[in-house]
DNA sequence: TTGAAAGCGCTACCAT
DNA sequence: ATGGTAGCGCTTTCAA
């Protein structure tokens, strides 16, 4: 046995010389696309050992015209919604023998088109506002036979992308009824967005169930404006907003847990507490959520869950071009300790 | 001008042919690796457009052995600090034409070098617990020549492997200072780390400091096991074990921003003030610093010139293979709310 | 200044 | 059950 001297690269041809098969059996060894016997296997295998040998999976991948890797498109990598998603399809790409390329915001999707076209990327995921993204920017990645799923169909008429909807509208409208519930009726909600912005279902939804449990045709809302940022801080300035309306409200609710975060920390420099004066829901159940002061209240969208079965489709359809897949994932109601029952009863 | 038919895929020597011209001319065109004359220049991309030719990225690399490709590893995605320096790296990466995996902590670093190699990455930064990551891992990835830049050189005695160190030792003691300067003499460190653990030098750095500051030999500390997690969690969980052990403290700082957003909440929650009853700091100045009620001191290692940084090495020595650098980022103090001049300036 | 052609390391078809 | 071999789309040397 000799000494490895430096390490020299080795392909498939000095491993099967020194297995004494030919460069096909060492290739069929390595993808198990057909039959090679016990006794090959283990000469190959003894091999590619002792040469250290390291298939390029770049060359197996100009001949196949795929490359076992996706893309993940984000369009804000400070949300940890997102993150916990990315970290969940990540995990499960891995598994499956995928690598993800994280493609952050800088860029719209426009620009990263071509670059996913050039890498033959098998399937793309966008997490993106879609308001930020071109149909023809996704029908020419279709064209080329790269899988496309986003997390809101809102918009794209191509038949062909998949979408794994999270339900903003099912999560307000559990909210609501949380509230209603416990006995509040002055609701106010938080929203990054106004009535301008299409896209967001959660502004219509709680009006629709202001409307459907309370008969309230005009409930407070208090809106932000372009860019739309739903942070930390966003939060608590409409919070401030909310209270110099003078509007009366006894429980609030925001576009997600960021705000309410935000809304909270607003409240208690006012000298309102949290759960005792306001109840505060937020949405999303990002991490954060469970060791807020108070721990927030919230919906979550089972984001772990979420991220692999965004794998799952997109395995599906690069597997299967064809397949398609369109869903939406039910939210839960995840009670925690910033909301409680309304104190004032009367009004 | 023909209608493109179907967007059946077009090669080099199809741009080639509509413009005229060689293939090894069209590769020339789109590498700008040696002159070519405006006149075919322009042929060569009115050939291409409208072909739409996107050059194969993949067959290119198999023939230069360099794929333009970064992989990132790191061991905890939940860390808000880690997030955002991937987010500073990815985004240097794009602008110099490489893309970028994220590789989450499921598997180990040993588990993903095979990988790393078959795929050609041409470098890696390692974001993750020195403990957890193999020397020889770590000098196989070097051998096949691909460039390796780590958190913390601790540990590492190959001298091929890059460092861009947080230096959390200067941070510590600017926050032993910071509390000095308010009158603080009880200060506790809350640390997710035992003794036990040889990589992390915020606990060693505090005996120092409070040794120099005060001539204080035992300072009070309070500790958390394996898995080392620091979490908004541990950070409540050590509040609450430093409260119940009734060491005196008007001060308290924390391995990072995550355990002192815990901590808060604690000292909040059993009716202290903060600041007014005890000071808190944090380290890492993660973006929920600046959001927190009260909004939190600590130690800012800049981490988006930080992330940069990181690429900026990475691709030196992937362009000059035998740079090498290690350095440490110096932080800085940032002053919030969350500390204040101590009360009980006696005792 | 440009072109021809020999690979890069692999896949998958056609043989046997 | 295995091997031979023609490509995949590109880079880069060598020659013109």
């Amino acid at each position: 046995m000799e000494e490895n001297k430096r390490s020299e690269q080795c392909c498939r041809d000095d491993v099967a010389r020194l297995a004494g098969v030919s460069g096909a059996t060492v290739s069929y060894v390595f993808s198990r696309k057909r039959y090679v016997s016990p006794e090959l296997v283990r000469r190959v295998m003894r091999a590619a050992e002792e040469l250290d040998y390291h298939p390029d999976l770049l060359a197996a991948a100009v001949r196949r015209k795929s490359s076992d890797t996706i893309a993940v498109l984000t369009d804000d990598m400070a949300s940890p919604l997102q993150i916990e998603i990315i970290r969940a399809i990540q995990e499960s790409a891995m598994n499956s023998g995928y690598f993800t390329h994280i493609c952050g915001g800088v860029k719209n999707l426009d620009s990263y088109v071509d670059d996913f076209i050039c890498r033959k990327v098998d399937g793309v995921f966008l997490s993106v506002d879609p308001a930020k993204v071109n149909n023809k920017s996704i029908e020419k990645l279709l064209d080329r036979g790269i899988s496309v799923i986003i997390t809101s169909l809102r918009g794209f008429s191509d038949p062909r992308v998949c979408g794994l909807e999270l339900d903003f509208g099912a999560g307000v409208s559990m909210l609501v009824e949380h509230f209603k519930d416990l006995g509040h009726s002055k609701i106010a909600f938080l929203s990054c967005f106004d009535d301008s912005y299409e896209y967001d279902k959660r502004l219509k939804s709680f009006g629709n169930n202001m409307q459907r449990l309370f008969g309230e045709a005009n409930p407070v809302t208090v809106c932000g404006s372009p860019p739309w940022e739903s942070t930390i801080d966003r939060g608590y300035e409409l919070a401030k907003k909310l209270m110099s309306t003078g509007a009366e409200f006894t429980a609030v609710m925001c576009t997600n847990d960021l705000m309410a975060l935000g809304a909270m920390r607003a409240f208690q420099e006012s000298g309102l507490k949290v759960p005792e004066d306001v109840s505060v829901a937020g949405m999303d159940d990002i991490l954060f959520a469970r060791s807020s002061y108070p721990a927030l209240t919230t919906i979550s969208h089972r984001s772990l869950e979420y991220g692999h079965r965004i794998f799952g489709i997109l395995k599906q359809n690069i597997d299967n071009k064809s397949v398609v897949s369109r869903e939406r994932i039910s939210p839960s109601l995840v009670v925690r300790e910033s909301t409680a029952v309304c104190k004032s009863v009367n009004k």
